[in-house]
DNA sequence: CGGCGGATTGAAGGGAATCAATGCTTGTGG
DNA sequence: CCACAAGCATTGATTCCCTTCAATCCGCCG
């Protein structure tokens, strides 16, 4: 178990030796280099997920992970898991169900971005949040810490940080959900739900992605 | 081979039996379902595309492949997929960079519709078609077909037909490309990348993407 | 010819960006 | 312990890109 601090980068681009990551603690989030420099961040990691995996296929990492928080994390070669994988063929179909899972959120957070308005973005985003959270036990009330800055909630919807402290003040009135600093009280989850309503669901696995675990236990004993 | 003619099916949501599909001529769209029934397109698919290499891990299809024109296709059971992948790794690996390749093109799209004006946007769907034709050796010119709609072209960019019509008129007087109809001229790629400059640059994949025809090759075997 | 899908164009309104200034916390050093 | 700076949140005023609503036009086909 490694750790990291805010702001310190898990993965570089181009990163000579790229690792696959698996998150125990703290928030992250992944982002990649536009043609001006600036970082457009893809989306939010939280414990428990795998980033990295498809270094497997690359050569040097496309993308960069960077620690929202204070983030606990293993670590492991990218060239051993591939040689892991060959090995098994069961891992081998669950990191390929990983990456199909992966692959249909970016396809949601496309759709977010170009069919709703802020409102829904933002609900999108704390729902999804706390729905990730929940689904692996990380909280049961509906209140619970999101380590981000208004910016870094903007870049992944393709918002204004300004436009998103309105937004977010909106909510508030509304009664619908209170984010205030670093915590976030869902108010009404159905007026929240259907504030982000409209977007296709979550997916169906042939291997339910609970199983993670069974990926992860490998890992350690690496 | 089989075909399809316009606006026919070739995956739809839910089926029993859903399939792999390699595309031969002819382009499509992928598209999911919103919560109030309208469609949502994801992006366009063209000659030599796969799709649908997500069944090999999913219950039932979550996304439908609409022919935008007459359609050219392989179609092969998922199920029978994912036996010949288990027999053969290095076909496995091959697949997960298809998906890896996939993800990377949907974040590139989200951060295509979040950080572009509406010329941005367009020019990045005409210069991925472009290059996406060129590769695959389709094209050889500056001139091409797009058997889409003004607005089947809005639906993935997060734009209305009305405000794309508009847009291409703009491309159009300035000199930059010109789309009548179905037809796409390029009249000056320069200003064209310009437009769509900003954006991270395609990837690299440890096994190239060209060896699509060693999976193809034996799709056409089964 | 009439109808239809798609392209085109106009006018009006709104949502979000932009520019800019002001609070509020936190941490650091004197 | 206070002063100060830095980072983030908040709020106002203005601008503009895009949407919305609507009307017209065009090519095509039965």
């Amino acid at each position: 178990m490694r750790f990291a601090g805010r702001n310190m980068p898990l993965i570089r681009p181009g990163d000579p030796e790229p690792s696959v990551i698996l998150m125990r603690s703290g928030f992250a989030f992944r982002s990649c280099r536009l043609g001006d420099g600036r970082r457009a961040i893809l989306n939010i990691v939280t414990p428990s997920d795998f980033i990295g995996l498809d270094h497997i296929v690359l050569h040097r990492p496309i993308e960069e992970i960077t620690a929202a928080n204070r983030v606990g994390y293993h670590a492991l070669c990218a060239s051993e898991i591939r040689t892991t994988l060959m090995a098994d063929r069961c891992i081998m179909l669950q990191v390929l169900a990983l990456m199909v899972e992966a692959r249909w959120y970016g396809d949601r957070l496309a759709t977010t971005i170009g069919r709703l308005d802020a409102q829904g973005r933002i609900c999108v985003l704390l729902l999804d949040l706390y729905n990730c959270l929940r689904r692996h036990g990380l909280i049961s009330r509906m209140t619970f810490n999101v380590p981000l800055t208004q910016e870094q909630m903007a870049d992944p919807l393709g918002l204004t940080l300004v436009h998103v402290n309105r937004t977010l003040g909106r909510l508030r009135e509304e009664r619908i959900v209170l984010v205030d600093r670093q915590v976030v009280i869902i108010m009404d989850l159905d007026r929240l739900r259907d504030a982000a309503r409209g977007l296709p669901e979550p997916i169906d696995l042939i291997s339910p992605t609970g199983d993670r675990e069974t990926i992860g236990l490998r890992i350690d004993r690496l």
